[in-house]
DNA sequence: CTCCCGCTCACACTTTTGGGTGAAATCAAC
DNA sequence: GTTGATTTCACCCAAAAGTGTGAGCGGGAG
């Protein structure tokens, strides 16, 4: 959550970076081609950076379906929520007990009350129609839901 | 090495367009803002798939045994069992773990009492060094020991 | 504005899980 | 024949997990 808004901020100042070039390229009469290159070339690079940190940032959070995405990555873990039928806390807590961490863990990582975390995940595991968390996990992860 | 040759190709064709765009720009005379934003836009969401693609190849770890013996079935599973550093009963309630049932449901379906049950699951936590029965079926699935 | 839903938390309770110790039988190996 | 690993089980205890109820709060829909 944090990490996209980061993401999102950099991109914002990258973009105005790239009107700052942009002018200097009006002003100076650059070559095209080797802006437009420069330009593809650096923003390969940092969606491969993203990439990379989406992915291997604890597992937490996943694009999941690579084929469908054509803009940013919360917008998949928004439509991988509405179509599992949890809401945005029971997937985290989902996720973070897929990870395999106890309630309390789960609970201090999210800043919330040990009673709350099982307030979430007996409430997923109705929606889930399991009893034990290891079910859940299991079909979380049959429903790719999560990671 | 395939892939990277793929993703040359398709970098090599996608420079192509770009550069046919270039010449509709140069013709048309369209904003010059939105035309290179259009071009970072697209190259960063590349970018991101491409990271995607080239991080998430190796989840897919086989477990093999079943097809590939014809003589001596046994000495696959064995091999999976001694590699793993699990008994075979060890690995029985593991795989019964990860299927989500709960110790007195895997007592039952091996004709074990749960103190037995409970035995075995301390003593595989123990040599797959892990806390929790979710942990248990996460590292079993990283090591490829269970389905 | 009211109603519903999601989020939060508490409290009490039962069940499950895990840790520790001990111990008996078996079986293979040295 | 002793040793070590495995399998089996018992008992107790603590922690974690799960269930049920109730309740306050905030936002969005009607």
């Amino acid at each position: 959550m944090k990490t996209i808004l980061t993401y999102g901020i950099i991109l914002a100042v990258l973009t105005g970076i790239l009107k700052f070039v942009e002018y200097r390229f009006l002003v100076r009469d650059l070559s095209t081609a080797f802006y437009v290159g420069t330009v593809a070339a650096f923003f390969t690079v940092l969606g491969i950076w993203m990439g990379l940190k989406l992915t291997t940032k604890k597992e937490g959070i996943q694009t999941s379906s690579t084929a469908t995405n054509t803009t940013f990555p919360q917008l998949d873990v928004d439509a991988a929520l509405q179509n599992s039928g949890l809401s945005k806390r029971e997937h985290e807590v989902l996720t973070l007990m897929a990870q395999g961490h106890s309630n309390q863990e789960i609970a201090d990582e999210l800043c919330l009350s040990l009673n709350t975390v099982k307030t979430h995940s007996s409430n997923l595991f109705i929606k889930l129609d399991v009893k034990r968390r290891t079910q859940a996990v299991q079909r979380a992860k049959e429903m790719g839901i999560i990671a």
